[in-house]
DNA sequence: CTGAAAGCGCTTACAG
DNA sequence: CTGAAAGCGCTTACAG
């Protein structure tokens, strides 16, 4: 039993494959009578148009090519979230492909899916990758838009989280709660997340207490560093009055090297993450965050994309930033309302 | 500047587009000269073949299409990455597709498969939705690889964790710990995990402790069903000496309705969940529970499909389950040592 | 409103 | 080893 094509359906009902077509296409040039009769043929015969053949003829092929770093963890489960949830509602497939932090890989992906997607969505957080994704982009000749990613020159939108900001409004918090000596457990170097969240503890920092000293440790964003950290900061013949993690993963890990060593948070240290996982609520005690809204981030990058896509335009939109949202748990000292960066 | 084609790289390399193709694809029936010239033409010209006409003319897309019910939450990322990792291997596309627990939209999904992909990968846990897959499945004439899906008829291989075994052996465990008074919290009704679940929490009470009545809460998989279970067994007037939940988030919000109203776990009552997801190691008391290896489920699975597709067979692999593995922490009683199911 | 035909960009027997 | 040509299954001007 071959697949069944639209000839068969035009044979069976007596009419043009055109005419089969412009049925299936819902267009409003057909009579009644044979839209009904090619309708339930094609019902009958159990027909399924053929996506590549119509994409090929039709310069269409309805569905979003999706490249990230990586797909592990919750940051890229409530971001495919996000995407699905506007893909969805305007029918579009999604090609996911993952890099894996290779950016001959991502190179690769991009070109892979030309013919298969009508644009691009592309998270490149490295900031070695952009050169490669420039290329990438010109090869693929598709409208793309970049999600947390170091604006790789003119062409593109770049949709990303306000890091800086948000670090920020973290510090000023911290700052405005008493806290004077902040220590930074920053993370990986070739993250452009990281190194924004970096930048926003240090211009808080000067703007806020000139003449402070940066006290930054090196993190990589994983639970393990955070602990390291936490015990080298145990270890220190003087002590931070707080912490602040550029990532809430890495604030556990602190928290718990603290916990293990008898150390009273808030009470001695105040601690403070960023992302607002869900752990960060569940711990003991609840640690406070900036929440980045990761499937807004991506629901937004995709409205884009496919405006972009309906337009046939070449994306010019300006860079834009996505607010984050302080979060106050008992982590930091005495409970607050919350406020938005 | 449009596309370039595979007929621009034939006219600048003065060869022809059989030739460029056979270039391309490795073919090794091409004279070495030939070969350079093309590649380099084909680099120079930025070429990219398109996916759609190469898909049309080779009948082979080198994608694999995943249909899941959400993609929400961890137990969808461990499976994707699951997934991702033997695809990639492969060299295979995934193109993702969530119904929201709507069947119509499965469906239709699985539908518009056709001509995107080589074959499928479809979990399906609604008990009701079987027949809408079969008929799918009848039409997409792609190889099919069920995941964690009541089995929908003779085609299609089947793979799922074992919840039967799990859940069996679990109430093994807490009898073996003493408990006589087991209580259950179940899954939603129309989920297939959660009636096997079920099942095994019956057999082995009926087998075990022969005589006992079941003792059965309903919940639907989220914390707060399992919060309300807990506050339940708190009012009644005989209280269990352990609660099994059906799966880790409802055995949290137990926990914390126990906690709450300052009973103490385990020591008045042990409580044990399924999946083992990160919180069950992050809580305290940490959660004693079966371990479901998600990502191995994802790339078990993948494996399964990918030799259907090379075969060509029509797929007639047995029925398979995934053994869950007995995580004890201190929620339910004295530490012991691990075991399998 | 309907059909014949060209064309989308490839791959693959078939000759040579 | 190489090329001309048919064909994959659709869509879309172009006529009528």
């Amino acid at each position: 039993m071959a697949n069944v094509t639209i000839k068969d359906v035009a044979r069976a009902a007596s009419v043009s494959v055109a005419t089969v077509s412009r049925v299936l296409n819902g267009h409003d040039n057909v009579t009644e009578h044979v839209r009904d009769r090619v309708l339930s043929v094609a019902r009958e015969l159990r027909y399924t148009p053929h996506a590549a053949a119509r994409s090929l003829s039709s310069r269409r092929t309805q569905a979003l090519g999706v490249v990230l770093p990586d797909l592990h963890g919750e940051f890229f489960s409530e971001l495919i979230r996000g995407i699905d949830q506007v893909a969805r509602r305007h029918r579009l497939h999604l090609l996911l492909s993952s890099y894996h932090g290779d950016v001959e890989e991502q190179g690769t992906a991009l070109q892979a899916m030309r013919g298969r997607v009508d644009g691009l969505l592309v998270m490149s957080p490295y900031t070695a990758a952009s050169q490669s994704l420039e290329d990438a982009r010109s090869l693929s000749q598709l409208p793309v838009v970049l999600i947390n990613s170091q604006s790789g020159g003119a062409a593109g939108t770049v949709l990303g989280v306000d890091n800086h900001g948000g670090a920020r409004a973290m510090v000023e918090y911290l700052v405005s709660g008493g806290h004077r000596r902040i220590a930074f457990i920053a993370g990986p170097e070739d993250n452009f997340d990281a190194h924004e969240r970096l930048r926003g503890y240090r211009d808080a920092l000067a703007e806020l207490l000139p003449g402070t000293a940066e006290w930054i440790l090196r993190g990589d964003f994983d639970e393990a560093s955070g602990h390291r950290a936490g015990r080298e900061l145990i270890a220190a013949s003087e002590r931070p009055d707080a912490v602040f993690a550029a990532n809430d993963m890495m604030a556990l890990g602190c928290m718990f090297a603290f916990l293990q060593a008898g150390i009273d948070v808030p009470g001695e240290i105040a601690l403070a993450g960023f992302d607002d996982i869900p752990l960060a609520g569940y711990v003991h005690p609840g640690l406070s965050t900036m929440r980045v809204n990761i499937a807004e981030l991506g629901s937004h990058a995709t409205e884009l994309l496919v405006a972009a896509i309906a337009s046939k335009e070449p994306v010019t939109e300006p860079r834009r930033w996505l607010a984050t949202e302080l979060i106050v748990r008992e982590s930091s000292g005495p409970p607050e309302r919350r406020t938005s960066s």
